[in-house]
DNA sequence: CCCGGAACCTGAAGGC
DNA sequence: TGCCTTCAGGTTCCGG
């Protein structure tokens, strides 16, 4: 799943089930996606656990406890859902990939789908410990053009690369990076310290851009990403260039281009983008 | 410190 | 059908 948009929608649609909870007991399928602290650590230090509040930073979930926080990262696909106390009590299965199985005090259930197993979770005193080196979120206030451009400054790798380093600015994946250089009109393999102090405003304003509009379509469902109820999202219909090779442009017409760069599919609009 | 590549996993899809 | 290769929405580690 999980870019920005996509661990957003599922904070929100989780925000009024889960809140107010606390976690009785959880299902470990996968011990090593335990980072912190064990796989026993982690039943024995849940249980009891009033859920506080649940929020985004990056693409982690932290849902704040009544003492510590459970922080998880999905990494390269999946989705956290969520199953009310009737469907369980009717014996609604989880879905296939189910990694963990949470049980809260209302009977309901979250489950963790992961088909890589390459997410994680970690139960710890401060999240900073987990999300502390993140830099700033996107979508924040303080996020504005002149933040980026100092994050920018004297950096000579390319800028899309840069988009995906979660200590630049977090949040950004390589769906959203591929739509944001689209959106500002710059080739992904530019490097950072080429660009103009106004194309890193453009840029600046067309990864806001991109973020919300997955945000306002609920996310980009091209694999396994579903909400927490299992719906998909339908940011998938409406992207520009990411997997989008072979077809127009849908502002000049020009023929998509798919390479890989830096070990990552990128996807561009050879005309539009300088 | 910065950069680039490999490793970490599992599964789906396409080529032969 | 079966085997092989490639690729997948991410992060971290290691060498240069």
């Amino acid at each position: 799943m999980p870019e920005l948009p996509e661990v957003e929608t599922t904070v929100m649609d989780l925000q009024p089930h889960v809140v107010g909870r606390s976690f009785v007991d959880v299902e470990v399928r996968v011990p090593r996606m335990v980072r912190a602290p064990d796989p026993e650590g982690l039943r024995r230090g849940l249980g009891g656990r009033r859920i506080a509040g649940i929020r985004r930073r990056g693409k982690y979930i932290v849902f704040c406890l009544d003492r510590g926080a459970l922080v998880a990262h999905l990494m390269m696909g999946g989705a956290l859902r969520w199953s009310p106390s009737t469907a369980v009590e009717k014996g609604e299965a989880p879905p296939a990939y189910t990694r963990f199985r949470f049980r809260l005090d209302d009977g309901s259930e979250l489950w963790l789908v992961n088909p890589r197993t390459l997410g994680g979770v970690w139960l710890v005193e401060d999240p900073e410990q987990v999300v502390g080196h993140l830099g700033p979120e996107p979508l924040a206030p303080e996020f504005t053009p002149e933040v980026l451009a100092t994050r920018l400054k004297g950096r000579a790798a390319p800028i899309k690369p840069l988009l995906l380093d979660q200590s630049v600015v977090a949040g950004i994946g390589n769906i959203y990076a591929d739509e944001a250089l689209f959106l500002a009109g710059i080739r992904p393999d530019r490097a950072a310290s080429d660009l103009s102090a106004e194309e890193v405003r453009d840029l600046h304003g067309s990864i806001q851009a991109a973020l919300r509009k997955g945000l306002a379509l609920r996310g980009t469902s091209l694999g396994d990403f579903f909400d927490p109820f299992g719906e998909t999202g339908s940011h998938q219909l409406e992207l520009n260039v990411f997997r989008r090779q072979g077809q127009p442009c849908p502002r000049c017409g020009t023929l998509v281009q798919r390479t890989m760069f830096r070990g990552r599919g990128t996807h561009f609009c050879p005309l539009c983008q300088r």
